[in-house]
DNA sequence: CGACATTAACGCAGTGGCTGCAATTTTGCA
DNA sequence: TGCAAAATTGCAGCCACTGCGTTAATGTCG
């Protein structure tokens, strides 16, 4: 890895640190792009060249674990039930411990009605997916009662995975 | 009713009227306040004293909807399945046969990616009010698998309801 | 080492949603 | 008709976000 990369890297994490930590002190939405840049020692315009959004500092990543899921489900021969469950001992197998930044962005998280709400969101674009695969499995369409109590279960089973990363080892 | 308040209604319908319709021709995105003012014939800032903001025209009606399940469910004594039943059935019996307004409002959400993500944000927070319930009756916390499985199959139930009106009867 | 091409950082101007405030107009009623 | 309440409006301004053109930093290759 080239020293360009490295010092992107070391911005972006500097820019989340700063972004962090003004969204504990302050709130979410009390938090402008402009203060976070000046904290993190970077321009406002640069900000937008690491983040799409605001958001997307506390949820970027999801992004990924998204195509992970979907790639995943699009590329699966067999059941349903037993790519997700693949996916999952994948994603956890991949996935050490929290660091304390993780823990920081669930707080951050937490603490704001507006941030849950918009993670809940993304949850369902998870749900949406997997309502699709089990439409197909179960030869219904996708937006059908039964696909969907599926899909619905599905997502709430893995949020409850990742929602308490400190729950006990099934 | 007075004639003030007639007329209030009045505008507001015209403001629905031209935001669907711009909605419908442009896109959600692409249509602007200021263009819905123009066509409605108003200034921009009144828009603002009508709606609190661009997706309240489509959605602020379920925030009412929001508040009367959660009142109900407050209020409760028996089962919360029950509830949620009766819950339905008032809802099903005080809501006549959609009009034009409200078919077109569902083409116009069902053509944007972005207000498909809103409306399950909305949806999420009638999880959570459903979760919160169930958790009481199982003697779990709100966040707890069970609770949480139960709050997603009855609102994707329930979803599948609103989003097919054309249904036939169980 | 030094010129060059790439790319990151920046400033600036602008768009659009949204708000507070104060002025003005409209409206209902006495 | 006159007055008080309420609706409408314009204006200035905040903030997220974007496009564009410029400057500065950086890696590479001769």
């Amino acid at each position: 890895m080239g020293l360009r990369e490295r010092k992107k890297e070391r911005t972006a994490r500097a820019i989340e640190d700063a972004a962090l930590r003004l969204f504990a002190k302050h709130g979410f939405q009390a938090t402008t792009v402009a203060g976070i840049a000046a904290a993190a020692d970077i321009s406002p315009r640069t900000f937008f060249s690491y983040f799409p959004s605001k958001e997307s500092v506390l949820f970027g990543d999801q992004e990924e674990v998204f195509k992970s899921l979907s790639d995943h489900l699009d590329a699966r021969t067999g059941d349903l039930l037993d790519a997700l469950r693949a996916w999952v001992a994948d994603l956890v197998e991949h996935e050490g411990l929290p660091d304390k930044r993780e823990l920081r962005r669930r707080e951050v998280i937490d603490a704001s009605e507006e941030l849950l709400a918009y993670e809940r969101q993304q949850l369902g674009r998870f749900e949406t997916v997997i309502a699709v695969e089990a439409a197909k499995d179960l030869g219904a369409g996708p937006r059908d009662l039964h696909p969907r109590l599926v899909a619905a279960a599905a997502t709430a089973a893995l949020t409850a995975l990742r929602l308490d990363p400190a729950a006990p080892e099934p």
